[in-house]
This record gives C-alpha cells, sequence and structure tokens, in this order.
DNA sequence: TGTACATCAGTGAACGCGCGTTCACTGATGTAC
DNA sequence: TGTACATCAGTGAACGCGCGTTCACTGATGTAC
C-alpha cells in the first residue's frame, strides 16, 4: 500500500514554476506554453466559446484527462489566454511608442493607434476574444486581468497628461460636463494621478473607443468590400480622432 | 401504399407565407415568431456559438426535429435572426430621425447615434450578433443581410450629403487623401449616390465606426466601473465625434 | 554511489451531458369534386 | 353536404458526434539519506 499523500504538496496547475532548472521543470514549461500557443490558434478558427481541452489534448497528442496536469479548468486556460493577450497587446504598444519622441503628442497618438492595429491583424482571434462579444459562461476574474487589461488606456492617458503638463492642448470651450460626468471624472484622474480636466478626459474617451471602434470594424468586416486600402483610411481616421482632442501643434 | 409524393410542392421552411387567412397557416405564422422570439432570447444567455435547435424546440415545448418543419438549420435560423435584428435596429434609428428637422443636421447625427445606443441597451445580445464578434462557422449570406445591414450607414450617410448640399459643412483644409482611398471614396459616392467630397467620406466614417466603438465598449463593458453615469458620458463624446464632422450651425 | 521513497506526467475508462440532423410514422387539417 | 385525397405539424427513435471532468492506475523522474 501507498502512503497517504495528505502530506505532500502538488503542484498546483496554474501555479508559477520559477526555478525552471531541473529538465522536467523546463518540460512542463514547455508543455504549458504549447498549450498555449495550440490554444490561442484554437480561437482562431472556433472562437473562444469553442474553445476546447480536448481539442488541445489531441494537438498535443496526449490524452484528453492528460491536460489537467497542466490546467486546472476550461475557464481557466480562457483567463490565461486572456492574461497572455492583454501582455503581448501592451508590450506592443509600448514597444511602438518607444521610438517616437516624447514630446511630440500627436505622433506618439498616431503610433499607439497603429499599435493596436497591427496587433489585432496579426492576431484578430486574440483581439477578438478581448474586445469582441464576452464568452457567455465566463467571467474573467478582475483580480487578475484588471492590471494588464489597462495598459493600453493607461499609455494613452500618459500620452494625454503630458500634453496637458505641456500646454499642447488648446484651450476648449468651457464645456458644460454634468456634475455625474465631473464625479467620475475625478474618479478617473485619481485612479491614473492625472490632472486633465473634465472635457479632455472625454475627448480622451472618444479617442480610446474610438480608435477601438475602428480596428473592430476593420478586423470585423464591417466596411463589407466598400474600401481596399484599408491601412490608409485607418490612418486618414487617426487623424480626425486625434484632431479631436484639441492638440496643437508644439513640436 | 401512398401515392408518390414528388409531384407535391411541399412548403419549403423559410419561405414566405404571405396569406395568413387559415387557421393552420395562423399557427404556423405564431409558431415561426415564436421560434425567433426564442432564439434572440436565448442568444442572450448562450451567445451566437450556443444557439441550439434543441433548446428551442425544448422550450417551444416540442420534440428537436418538429422545429426543422420551420426552419432549414441553425445557420438558416441565424440568418433569420440576423435579418431580423437589422432591420429591428433600422426601423428604430428611422423612427427616431422622424421628429427631428430634416434641417438640423447636428441633432440628427445626434439623434441616430442615440437610437443605436438605445437599442443595443435593450437588446444587447442581438446587438452582439450583428457588431460583436462574428459567429464562428458561420457566413452571414451577402444577399439577404446586405441590405438590410446598411441602413443605419444609409442614414448617416444621407444625413452628412444634406448638410454638404446645404453648404452646412465648414470647408476643410484642403487634405491629401491618398490615391487609394479617393478611389474607394468614388465607390462609395456611387453605392450611395452622394457627392460628398473624399475627406468628409472619411470623417463620416469616422463617425459611423466612432458610434458604434463608444456603444461596444459600454455594451461589452470596456470602462469597467470608471463610469456611473454612462449615459451623460455617451451625450457627451457623441458632441466630440459630431463635432469632428465640421458642420457650421445653420439652424 | 546506492537505495528507498516521493513526486509527477500521462493513461484509459467512465460518467453524464448536449448537439444537429434524418427518417418513417400518425393523425389532424384543408381542399377539390 | 359528403367523400376522397393531399397536405402538413408533430412524434419518437436513431446516428454519430463532441464536450468537461473525475478517478485509480503505471512507470519514469527526482531527491534525501
Amino acid at each position: 500500500m501507498r502512503q497517504n499523500q495528505v502530506m505532500a504538496t502538488p503542484s498546483t496547475p496554474g501555479a508559477a514554476t520559477p526555478r525552471a532548472s531541473t529538465p522536467r521543470a523546463r518540460a512542463r514549461a514547455q508543455t504549458e506554453a504549447e498549450i498555449l500557443r495550440i490554444g490561442r490558434e484554437h480561437l482562431a478558427t472556433t472562437g473562444p466559446a469553442g474553445l476546447s481541452l480536448r481539442a488541445i489534448a489531441r494537438e498535443l497528442g496526449v490524452v484528453s484527462s492528460a491536460v489537467y496536469r497542466y490546467v486546472a479548468s476550461r475557464d481557466e486556460l480562457l483567463t490565461r489566454l486572456v492574461i497572455d493577450a492583454y501582455q503581448d497587446l501592451g508590450d506592443a504598444v509600448d514597444a511602438a511608442l518607444e521610438s517616437v519622441d516624447v514630446t511630440d503628442f500627436a505622433a506618439r497618438l498616431r503610433t499607439l493607434a497603429h499599435a493596436v492595429r497591427d496587433w489585432a491583424r496579426s492576431e484578430p482571434a486574440t483581439y477578438a476574444l478581448l474586445f469582441g462579444t464576452p464568452v457567455p459562461g465566463y467571467e474573467a476574474p478582475g483580480d487578475r486581468t484588471t492590471e494588464p487589461g489597462t495598459r493600453v488606456i493607461r499609455a494613452l492617458v500618459d500620452i494625454v497628461e503630458a500634453a496637458w503638463q505641456a500646454r499642447a492642448v488648446a484651450e476648449l470651450p468651457a464645456s458644460t460636463v454634468p456634475a455625474s460626468v465631473s464625479t467620475d471624472a475625478d474618479q478617473v484622474r485619481a485612479a491614473f494621478g492625472v490632472t486633465v480636466p473634465d472635457d479632455l478626459v472625454v475627448r480622451t474617451t472618444v479617442v480610446w473607443a474610438g480608435v477601438f471602434g475602428l480596428v473592430n470594424f476593420e478586423i470585423f468586416g464591417q466596411y463589407g468590400e466598400a474600401f481596399t486600402d484599408v491601412a490608409a483610411l485607418f490612418d486618414l481616421q487617426v487623424t480626425v480622432l486625434v484632431e479631436s482632442l484639441g492638440l496643437t501643434k508644439t513640436s
């Protein structure tokens, strides 16, 4: 008879395996990565709702129950894919911004928009996972996805704040923002640690949602056959959106 | 033995049943409508990918094979839901515009935007069917969905064209639109029978995709907890979008 | 360097579930004469 | 008004499929002494 296993501390699926020193640990890390890769691949053909652990096991060349050594459940896999995707997108945006003059705010905004679009085009299914219809029956755990999920808006807000600090935003006609929105804007300013006025908060959300709206239309095919040079169209559209912020030329 | 049935013309599922005079025909029409209603309802909880004829049959209180008297296949049902949804949205937008002064272009644009949002909020799952992630494995038949699917952009283009004709659009700085986009714009002008210049075509697409981008963000929960008064926020956002068209105050 | 034991990846069978679609059928409803 | 026949809604069984998840197990890998 085997010993009672209660005292053992089994490796929790999904738990970080920090020191990948031993061959076994390396194999594990590799399989884990492989599962995520196949999962991402399957997203493309089946959509999030059709993501199946059995199908992944099949492609991995392993019996279906074996994937449970690596992933606690289907939802857990979805969560990991979501987090990975947000990080990937965040990295892409950050990397693109790195090579742009920090004082050329319009250029930075345009770069951000193009980085989002490029990433979406390179991984449309993953993009859909984040910004398309929410997966029915699945709710992303806020404590793990919120932080990576805010990287793009964080970058966007930082650019706008920098422009505001540099007095590179046109004085806007004193708009009458309702008190409710003003209060919400207070929360936003506090959360991001910025000082932009109400009106600019609103305009920033328009650019934000606008960029994703443009990308959505392109990725999800809403334009139909109307436009052939979607890249050039996007560039012009971004110009319109950026203009709507009221930046003054300063560089 | 029964007669050969080849000579009979069985009622094709999905074919229009014009004269709903007989009790049977009325019952049929009612069941058909019921199936669509239940289908729409199920979209909300399961998403398009989870839409199931068996589940609909169950709720209809009928054996699963019976729904095939009304619907040729699952994809056919999806198509009908899509068409219905587009018509519903188109009707909502048209109805909202009816009560707005035809010469107050800004008001008409705002009304259109709010009509889209209101409709989306009243039927989020149906909205997602049209403007969310495309359903994997399903392709809407263009010959049946294209026309209803263009009603909103049609309405939007008509407003912009009317404003242009009325010289209510600010003279825009001669923009350098690439030849490729200019050619695409020609196609668009021809398709819609309008005369707006390239730049205004682009700006119109921004308003179009922008409005749906805003609605997407709200319906799909991208704002997180940041905004409480989303209605007021939307109104301000629409103002920004409409401003970006460059309308001059004429009414 | 060798041995005993713990850890862990992967197996294979099973549970209970849902799905789309086909098919031969029954019995009620509608219609032509 | 009555009768024969055609139409059609709905039944019930079946086909073949895929899914998530659990469980007791085998055998290889890792580790403490």
